[in-house]
DNA sequence: GATGAATGAGAGTTCATTCAT
DNA sequence: GATGAATGAACTCTCATTCAT
């Protein structure tokens, strides 16, 4: 078990580094950079369709004109807030498959689900707001549609089926479609995520007991104390 | 099992039952149903904010005006669309509460998801729309908001709560926190909610199938063949 | 010369007759020719690029929003002034094509050539800002050459040819290529209806006369006095 | 008819000659002469209201501030463009009232028609840009409209009446108003222009027989072979 | 001298809402 | 009850012009 918590550590803490490698290249004004904050926070505060360039315009201390120096349209800024933050979302599966060696580089799945929630949490809590207005905004743009199917489906799916069916192989995961563990998985993650940082963000959370019991429903379920003490 | 399923669907249809009676109370004109149900889908295919009340009009056969005799404002249509629709969801959770004698008529822990998922699929497939506005709008209708926070923590939180506890009990759900329980539980029902209905609506799904799974995970998680082997 | 004169004054009013009995043809609410009226007076005064829809409703006397309800876009309304203006345009040389009997209804070219003065003269007059605005936008808006290049391309120079040649062959005519003739004599016209209208309106004009010495001039040009007795 | 051939040559070369030696005088930067020229391109493109300065700019290789700097205003560097051209338009009647002796330096009115048709073809096949965006503009610049009556009023009517008399004199012109003579004429040579050069300029154009031609119509008219045959 | 980021007034257009019919 | 013409505020976006660098 200590042994296991290093190497999922281990494998986090790679993952964030890798994200934050991508973040900080492009060089921006101070005004973009008050123009690109401002429209996160009113995008996500309102919505897409209800938000008002003047009102982002306001919030980031600039004249409305200068938005459209450095966005062509509403749209165009929308989309300069979301789609980095896609690209960061799969970055850490995306940088796996080089370095190769290893293509599965977790000592159990429950490392794997562990590295994979404390990763998952993290980025959402750093990309909170962005991840609101993609959330939001992915059902009326086709070009956010489009971006998302073709990396979650062509990166991170595979992936995660990969290592899915790896230990599956190895006995770990039960014998069932892969495709429908998967869904209860994220579902499972996804769950916590929103309870945790939407529904109830001021509840008095112990991040690491839930993430636990909540890999402990994943592999074991909840029904009941046998199942439990063995785990526990 | 036979004697559980067949109670299950006693327990479904009794369920959707109280559904149908609430809803076709209010007396409409036929003008009035048309608006309702052209709001209804050119909300959920843009958006509230998005959307525009003449392009309503024109899809529901009215002139502009006659919106706004039946609705004061366009933000009154849309709580006309989405408030009832959250009575009619909590609507099997809240008259159980009536006809007392037996608060919690499952016989198994496992027959109450069944009952849920079952019904909480049906009452998405039929209120898909209305659903996909609701979900979408939250976030920015206070109102909205409140009426969930209020019907949901008051009436669902609460009786799921007591059916949990009901069979932590018995010993046939774990003892952990119920409120993680139930986050659990639910992520997992909406998880398969969303993949069957939101995002690949046109595959081939077989739900008898998919539902056992979901409840097989949810009881014992996926960790592995040996439990698997146990429970089916 | 008296006969020649009663059949070109039927031969105009005919002309101008058809005119008319095109024009008012559409119903239109009061607001709408007050926008299309205001729309004539400031596009051409300021331009069609230069002219703004505000000041257009403002004097007008309706809201801005109206102007939209009934052009769709500023280019909308400009097409709606001048388009109908250029049907009004080729009126008299369409409608002759039919009743059929004689295609050349003229005594002589010089018949011919002073109903056209008169005729030309005569919707100038009514037309002016409209045919201002019609000559400033004609080389920016394709639409517009599009309409004019098949209008008159197709109708009045056919007509015009029709007409020269049936003169040439008479010998009132030089044999010389039509195209110079009818460019010369379109020259001849039209520069008399600019100075006329356009360059100086305020002078006192005796159109009668100028229209019959711009007839000598075309008909037997300005090169001496021999020639001019044996006409006048 | 050698003779005037060769005096008609030789006036035209004079004028031309003068047309350049006005042209160059002002020291531009390069950078001013690509603002200019990409003002001439645009300009007569688009039209004054329509374009803008940052595409001017662009064109021009320059950036937007630069224009600025070397004219205050977009009106500013319309003006620049056409006032030149204006000036260069009646340079060849100016520089003849010096020098003197010989006020009417044409052999004939036949002459003088040539020498001004190849000149005035000459000058609008090398000015066509500016004189479009002149003619386009003129209506709503009235600092324009004061230049050109100023100049054409006082200097080419003038002269061009002069040598009109001159030849009223003489009897090669009939005894008729010299401003309906003039008009008459320039309309002529107008018309040409505009079709030669604006509605048809990919015809195949003969221009020497073309100029003959209406030459001819001027001095006698379109009406008939017999006088052809007098003059041909 | 040249730049181009920044401005803000004003452009065309949309839209929820009103009200006379 | 139903209409749809009319509104005007607010929207996104453009552009001539300025000015610190």
């Amino acid at each position: 078990m200590q042994k296991n918590k290093a190497a999922e550590q281990q494998g986090q803490e790679e993952w964030i580094a890798e994200l934050l490698t991508l973040s900080e290249e492009q060089k921006m004004t101070p005004k973009q950079l008050a123009i690109l904050q401002a429209g996160i926070e009113i995008f996500s505060e309102k919505g897409y369709a209800a938000a008002s360039t003047s009102e982002i315009a306001q919030r980031a201390g600039v004249a409305e004109g200068t938005i459209f120096r450095y966005y062509k349209t509403k749209k165009e800024l929308l989309l300069s807030i979301v789609s980095p933050a896609m690209a960061k979302m799969i970055a850490p599966f995306v940088l796996r498959n080089f370095g190769g060696v290893l293509d599965v580089p977790f000592e159990s799945y429950e490392a794997f689900l562990r590295a994979f929630m404390v990763n998952r949490l993290e980025f959402a809590r750093k990309n909170f707001k962005i991840l609101r207005i993609f959330v939001q905004e992915i059902p009326f743009q086709p070009v956010l549609r489009e971006q998302f199917i073709e990396n979650v489906m062509n990166n991170i799916l595979e992936r995660v089926t990969n290592i899915t069916d790896h230990f599956k192989e190895k006995g770990e995961v039960a014998g069932v479609p892969t495709p429908s563990i998967i869904r209860f998985t994220i579902s499972s993650v996804i769950g916590y995520l929103l309870a945790r940082l939407l529904l109830m963000p001021d509840k008095d959370w112990d991040d690491e007991a839930e993430i636990n019991l909540t890999i402990e429903f994943m592999l074991h379920g909840i029904s009941g104390p046998a199942i439990r003490r063995e785990n526990q």
